[in-house]
DNA sequence: TTGAAATCGTCAGGTCCCGAACGATATGAT
DNA sequence: ATCATATCGTTCGGGACCTGACGATTTCAA
């Protein structure tokens, strides 16, 4: 009962409805369950633990690459936290709101703004974090510490794969480090 | 860039960061690179394939369920969608505008409205959903049938640990005493 | 029968999220 | 020196998305 992995009932409905259309079941079982994985992981982390502090899951991610990097260009910061930059302006806006990063003008290049965690949006990132992890670990609870390496094994090979697929599919350089530092 | 120094020792100083918190690192590695692979899968189908009929991605779910599963009553499609009611609402209004889905009260009951597919979201996503079901396959090319179904299987698992949630998400009493370990 | 409680879908307010268009700035060629 | 081009962050319009509150309806107990 612990690890029940048989399919959903969208998966069985799914199959019946469609089998006709000549789809790839496999690929198609492996990416929904990630959809549906991301999504309840999210939802979850935003109303319970990130609600305390206001912080969206964006707002959250933005802060979090703030904290491990430090300041950084907008546009690196966008797509560093997987967002266009037109979403990071209203992001950092609410972040300044609340007190967490601040913007800075670049010193030579009068179109370029630094941003920066504040001491604030550092101590938060202290307290907030390790309750995130450990719903990351309550999450994965159920897997060997061996399967989870294989997942994030796969899901590297699936990010690497989409790098290749063309330009748009860029992943920052912190996803670089998580990719390969998953080890200590 | 690929070989810029100072990015090294950024990446050495983010893992100290974040490695004298005491974070399971496999979690996080694993989880975060869901994320990842679900928001990268989510914005390139968005912008390339759903454009082409003004769906977005929450709206191509719910027509996908609506065209599986038949006509579903607001608040079990919502829930099937993984978005909430008060979302499904707009959603629904926006789909209804393209013609692709219908609302239709309830005959006994004056609460209850159905949503189904029209004919013409129907063959839109007769249509649709194969080419969608490609980038799937494209995503998870480099993995072996044998490693799709490895992942899909975990990824079920994980799905199955947060439905019995309750209980299960209290945060340790780890993360408590971490909070404090050392003030700023 | 009638009022309280539960349930349903929607609305209100706010943030997120994108692409496209925009001003401001910097760069490069002439 | 000047003007075309490229780059940067922001703005804008529209949809998605959530929580909390709401009106409408049904159910149930007194």
């Amino acid at each position: 009962m612990a690890r029940d992995a048989s399919a959903t009932r969208a998966e069985r409905e799914a199959r019946e409805r469609v089998e006709t259309l000549g789809i790839d079941v496999g690929s198609f079982a492996a990416v929904s369950n990630i959809f549906r994985v991301a999504n309840a992981v999210r939802n979850h982390t935003e109303r319970t633990l990130l609600s305390e502090s206001k912080l969206s899951f964006s707002g959250f991610t933005v802060l979090w690459v703030l904290w491990v990097w430090g300041p950084k260009e907008s546009h690196a910061l966008a797509d560093e936290s997987g967002i266009s930059k037109s979403t990071l302006t209203g992001v950092v806006k609410t972040l300044e709101r609340l007190g967490f990063a601040a913007r800075k003008p670049h010193a030579m290049d009068g179109r370029r703004v630094s941003v920066q965690a504040t001491r604030k949006g550092i101590s938060t990132m202290r307290r907030i974090f390790p309750r995130f992890n450990d719903v990351e670990a309550m999450v994965t609870r159920d897997l060997s510490p061996e399967e989870k390496a294989s997942l994030a094994r796969m899901l590297r090979i699936m990010l690497h794969t989409l790098e290749r697929g063309g330009g748009a599919w860029d992943v920052g350089a912190v996803s670089q480090w998580i990719q390969d530092g998953s080890g200590r």
